[in-house]
DNA sequence: TTGTAAGCGTTATCAA
DNA sequence: TTGATAACGCTTACAA
């Protein structure tokens, strides 16, 4: 097995006779090389087959142009939507995206988060772990002036960059929407409470049913572990068998929605008409099932694209980190059949 | 902005009074050095929170443990859940994995791979863009005895490692299923012939009609730009409206084949009875559409986790890179309510 | 068991 | 406009 040996810039400059300084400006079109021996290297680079050495680079620039994206799990579509916008933006850009998944770990996303710094990745993106409590991980990225960016599942405490809808008002609009179709007793789908995201939509929820005087049932309140199908399936089941079931569900995510709905019509209880039912993502399987579910619209690929620009803004003028900027998305009601009645 | 400086090996072996070359190896447990030293080592890198430039070590050993992955899109079920079995795989070794998106782009891909080469990725895992005919973009890894795998969208000619099911086989096998459930005139959905997989699909398709002695009738293989939903809808549509429609339908993926459950619902063409469909993946939206679909299993983890460890094997005892193995993954048919008849 | 020194392929500084 | 040289942080012969 003979292997081509990599071509580097001095086997460029001895072949035609120049410094490797020369030759590394001309293929940056370094304005102080001349055009014509500018020319000349980068003929030369292209037939030699040159391709320059990154990690070279980046070790002596102590940059490594690589994004480092730290989620749960890359099958939920929504994450996987997330990546994509990221890794787009980051393509442009010439930045590569590595990925690490924390399968909603604590301990995995402890341990990725060194990884990445090890790495030294120019950013962080990341989507915390259900249950993480602690960031004290993500200090390091900090103390180095490495731009970290929470995006959907963000800590409460933590001064960096923030992206994520209005979940306050998103979680509003949903229970406002229900309560709009006549409902009067809705059942609030939740997650970890550690998780802003699911405790703002719950917040939501409540002023909702506050500012149109519907009274807050606790028992109405369904914490889930892991928001799953089979999870969604039992909570419903046990739901609609109480003596004075919820005639509404505002589910903080699709995959227990659409969970809610197949039991449901399991229970023959009609949907919309006896149970509404408004998820949240707009999950692919939003339109599949039937009744197609009303849900809330969660810009995956905007916020994977404003995530990796905020990064790659960073990096362009840091700026003192000890702050925090929140993004903001809104977020719209996506009214379909499950909890239209009108 | 005070930013901690980054710890070396050299400030460890300054402050212990070592030298740098103990440090690593003690860093790396290296037998020759003796316990003590070692203990004393690690407990100091831990204390001056010593992180290892794996930039560095990449550039010194020219390996970078860093698996690149080149993919049409994250977003499909397929692709994302092949991804998280890379990962898992990568990660358990200390390996990277970055990610690129051709998007089914062909130049895209090119230029992809360029980038790859010279992040210089130790291993390549690469499933081809929809359209790909010339595959001399890959060469390059092969001239540099860098593994590379392709997995699912595979090329015909190329010797190297391939990962796929047998997809002839499960062609067969699902539309022997449709037979077995009494259908006479099966169409069947395909996407691109340059791609093996679909070609074989449909050559699985076409060897079980023969040998059930059904005939073959060309104007029921529906070639698909790109399998969306749109699509399946669109064609569905047509298939149905002719004067002699299909009683069954094959489709090569699961969006399609869910796409046609849609549409002929709406034309009151009744599933299974009138209809059945076996769709291939299963993806999500099989078990959610109503009837359930039924699918040909893809096993995307496993597919993952397996491309992995080839490019691991391959990179512990590298060999002479001119063959091409290929590892065939059994599949199953998974019968829901779209084609059960009886 | 530990130390010295060279080298991985770039880029930046300084000098010519 | 170009060249010489050092440096990025690590690993590894080779020497002690």
């Amino acid at each position: 097995m003979t292997l081509k040996k990599d071509i580097t810039i001095y086997d460029i400059a001895s072949k035609l006779e120049l410094s490797s300084s020369t030759v590394s400006r001309a293929l940056r079109n370094n304005p102080s090389i001349s055009k014509k021996t500018i020319d000349k290297i980068q003929k030369a680079a292209k037939e030699m087959g040159y391709r320059p050495n990154k990690l070279a680079a980046s070790l002596r620039g102590n940059k490594t142009k690589t994004i480092g994206v730290l989620i749960s799990k890359i099958e939920r579509p929504f994450l996987s939507s997330l990546i994509s916008g990221i890794e787009v933006k980051a393509q442009e850009s010439g930045y590569n995206v590595i990925i690490a998944q924390s399968h909603d770990s604590y301990e995995d996303e402890v341990n990725l988060a060194k990884t990445l710094y090890s790495n030294r990745v120019s950013g962080v993106i990341c989507s915390l772990a259900m249950d993480t409590k602690d960031t004290s991980h993500f200090q390091q990225f900090i103390d180095k002036g490495i731009p970290l960016v929470f995006v959907d599942r963000v800590p409460r405490d933590f001064n960096t960059f923030l992206v994520m809808i209005d979940n306050f008002s998103a979680g509003y609009k949903a229970t406002k929407h229900l309560i709009e179709q006549g409902c009067k007793r809705i059942a609030h789908f939740t997650g970890s409470q550690l998780r802003y995201i699911y405790s703002e939509r719950k917040r939501g929820y409540i002023a909702a049913l506050k500012d149109y005087n519907l009274p807050l049932d606790e028992s109405l309140i369904c914490y889930f572990d892991n928001l799953s199908y089979k999870e969604g399936e039992k909570i419903t089941t046990e739901l609609l068998s109480r003596e004075n079931p919820p005639d509404g569900i505002f589910a903080t995510n699709d995959t227990s929605a659409v969970a809610a709905i197949k039991a449901a019509k399991k229970m023959n209880v009609k949907i919309p008409e006896d149970l509404a039912i408004i998820g949240f993502n707009d999950d692919p399987i939003a339109t599949i099932i039937e009744p197609q579910l009303s849900t809330g619209t969660h810009p995956a690929v905007k916020m994977g694209v404003i995530s990796a620009t905020k990064v790659l803004e960073y990096l362009k003028k840091p700026k003192n980190q000890d702050f925090m900027e929140i993004t903001l998305l809104n977020t719209d009601i996506i009214v379909r059949e499950s909890s239209k009645r009108k």
